[in-house]
Order: structure tokens, then C-alpha cells, then sequence
DNA sequence: CCTACCGATCGGTAGG
DNA sequence: CCTACCGATCGGTAGG
């Protein structure tokens, strides 16, 4: 009885890590909120004391940090790989709309902890997020100017759509489930012609 | 200096209703989470002591029970009056659509705290909630149904377009500013065709 | 990884 | 509306 027991629950014995926590927090978060979660429960998640915590983390507020700092930079990286060397303005929302909705399906619980607890996140990490956010914005209203200028996109208003597209695809967190009838490259097909349509495509 | 201070602030005299509390609540909860905010922070907003707030309130929870339950009633009923003896179905979602946009510009606090709160709602108010929104959305789903089956939207995918266009319209709570170049009847009815292009009309 | 413990703060009550 | 106070819990530290 000294190895290799269930890998994490109440009666296991070693199997915890800093990836382990992070993973915990990350569903706790998402399910309550970050002030809504307590290290307490964490721990308890996790089979261990409270204060044991301490070996994999350094604070509460670093496990938030690091899940909505990561997660915006790849998001931004997302967009720079999906629209790269794609000329057509219709392809280049399409797959930027795409790649976006696709990130919502497939990491609900980071897309609804950085959409709920950026308000919990002290400074200068805050800040620094909210200006990655704000350059994705601009540049998917970018694209949408750059229609309008071609004359492929009918909608003036680039930077509300932009925003409208952009929460449409957010919102994929709130109800998407793998057990579902639609595959999320399905729903992000779906939802990246939602873009098109929104951006007064046709 | 018996009578008539200023409204409220620091060095005030009377003027706390259960009206004020809520209103403070609306704005503190809107801006840091039900779990967020405590209720030394509404206190000191309003320049009363902690305990004083329960000759206005019974407990934290009433606040957040009561903000949710009115405003996804109002919700519900703002369909229902907006949609009553319209017949063409493109004008019955345009509108639904709209009067639900008009609400998130000029009710924001009320809908960030709906949209970020729920899972703090305790039982059996959160269930309710829960499915007169799901009661929201399946009506919307069916106007995407009608005009589906009348050959005048082009979505099939009628739960999918209801869900986004509700949370586009949800997102406008992000954003909305009364100081904004458009008003709150102008972004709703740009959102209400936002409505219609993702239903696929025309 | 643990026990023991810290000061701070939480929502809420007693009793004016 | 207040002061005084409650038990519970918070994130976190000491010291193995």
C-alpha cells in the first residue's frame, strides 16, 4: 500500500503538482468564481491541507493571474496564426472568427473565468490584459473596415460588430458541451458564419 | 445643520432607504461580484455602519435574490409586450430582439450582475431564474422556427442563432456608455439587425 | 506533505 | 441609526 493509488480524491496518497492545482482552480473558478472560491476547497479537491497548497503555489491571486494572462496571449497568438498569409478579407474574419469560437468550445473553463473575474485581477497584470483584449478587438473591427473598404462588407459600424461578433463567440462557453450533437469545430464553423453575417457579408 | 444634507457621501445625516441599498448593491455587485463585495463596502457608500443596513435589508442574499428575479421577469415580460399582435414574423424577432438590446444599454448593472451572479443565487431562486430564461430562449429559438418554416430566415440551426443573439445582446452591457456616440435606441436597433442577419433573413 | 496558529474580515445579532 | 460583539472562515506563515 506504499505506490500507486487512485490518481487524485479523498483516500490518494502523493499525485499532487503545481499543473494539478492550476487544473483544480480552474474548475473551481469557473464554476463560482474566483472570490466564490475558497483555497479550503481547493485542497479538499485535491486530497491535502490547505497549507499544503503552498508547496505549488505562491498565492491565490498568481493561480488567477496566470490562467487569464495565458490564456489572453494565446488567444492573440490564435488570431496572428489564423489570419497569417491569408489574403481574402472574407476567409481572413472567417478564420479569425473561427479560431476564436473554436478556443471557446474547447476551453470553456478559461474563456468563462476571463470573461467573469478580470475585474479580481490585481494591477499591472489587469491593465495588461485588457490591452491584449483591446488590440484583438481592434483588429477583428480592422478587418471589418478593410471589407467595408472593398466593398465585401456592408456593415459601417466595425467597431460594434467587431464587439458583437466577439461576445457571440464567448458566449459559446456558457452552454457548449463534448456530449452534444455538434462538434466544436461544428459550432465554430456555425459561428464564423454568424461573423460573416454580422459583417454584412453578400 | 438639522435637515436637508447632501444626498449622500461621508459626511451625510439621514436619506438610507431600502431603495438606496439596493441601488448602491446594484452598482458594487456590478462592479465586483456579489462575492466581491461586502457589505462594509455598500455601508461605507452609503455613510452608515455595517449593522444599520439591516434595518433596510433581512440578509446579502435578499439583495442579489431581488435584483436577479425583477430584472429576468422584466425580461420576460418585455418579450411577451413586444412581440403581442405583431404578425410578420421578421418584425416579431426584429423586435424581440431589439427590446432586449434596448434593455442591456439601459440596464447594465442589472444585466452584468444576471449574467456574472447566478451560480451565487441560492436555491430555490436560482432554478427559477434559470428556467424562465430558458423559457426566453426557446421562445426565440421558435421565432427562428416560424420564419424557417414560413421560407423567410435561412438558419436552421435555430437554438444555436438564439443563444448568440441573446449573448450579443447581453455583451452590449460591456460596453454601452450613456456618453457614447450612439444612443441606447440606436445600438439596439443596430443589434436587432445584427438579430435578423444571423437568423439568416432575405 | 502535516499540525498549529496568525490577524483580518466576513455576514449577522444583541440591545439599545 | 449606533457600539459592542459573535462564531466562522478567509489567505497565509511557522516550523517541522
Amino acid at each position: 500500500m506504499t505506490s500507486a493509488a487512485s490518481p487524485n480524491e479523498s483516500d490518494a496518497k502523493p499525485m499532487v503538482s503545481p499543473a494539478a492545482v492550476r487544473d483544480v482552480a480552474l474548475t473551481l473558478f469557473a464554476e463560482r468564481g474566483y472570490h466564490g472560491t475558497a483555497l479550503s476547497q481547493i485542497a479538499a479537491a485535491l486530497g491535502i491541507r490547505t497549507p499544503s497548497l503552498y508547496n505549488h503555489i505562491r498565492a491565490k491571486q498568481d493561480l488567477l493571474r496566470n490562467i487569464v494572462t495565458q490564456t489572453t496571449q494565446e488567444v492573440w497568438a490564435d488570431y496572428e496564426a489564423a489570419v497569417d498569409g491569408v489574403d481574402d478579407i472574407v476567409e481572413r474574419l472567417r478564420r479569425a472568427a473561427r479560431v476564436y469560437a473554436l478556443r471557446h468550445a474547447t476551453h470553456r473553463r478559461e474563456a468563462l473565468i476571463v470573461n467573469r473575474d478580470i475585474a479580481s485581477l490585481e494591477q499591472p497584470a489587469r491593465s495588461e490584459v485588457l490591452e491584449l483584449r483591446r488590440r484583438h478587438a481592434r483588429a477583428i473591427q480592422g478587418l471589418i473596415d478593410d471589407g467595408v473598404a472593398l466593398g465585401v462588407f456592408g456593415e459601417q459600424e466595425s467597431a460594434i460588430a467587431a464587439f458583437a461578433i466577439l461576445e457571440m463567440c464567448v458566449s459559446i462557453a456558457r452552454w457548449f458541451s463534448d456530449d452534444g450533437p455538434l462538434s466544436a469545430e461544428a459550432v465554430a464553423d456555425k459561428y464564423s458564419e454568424f461573423a460573416l453575417r454580422v459583417a454584412g457579408v453578400g
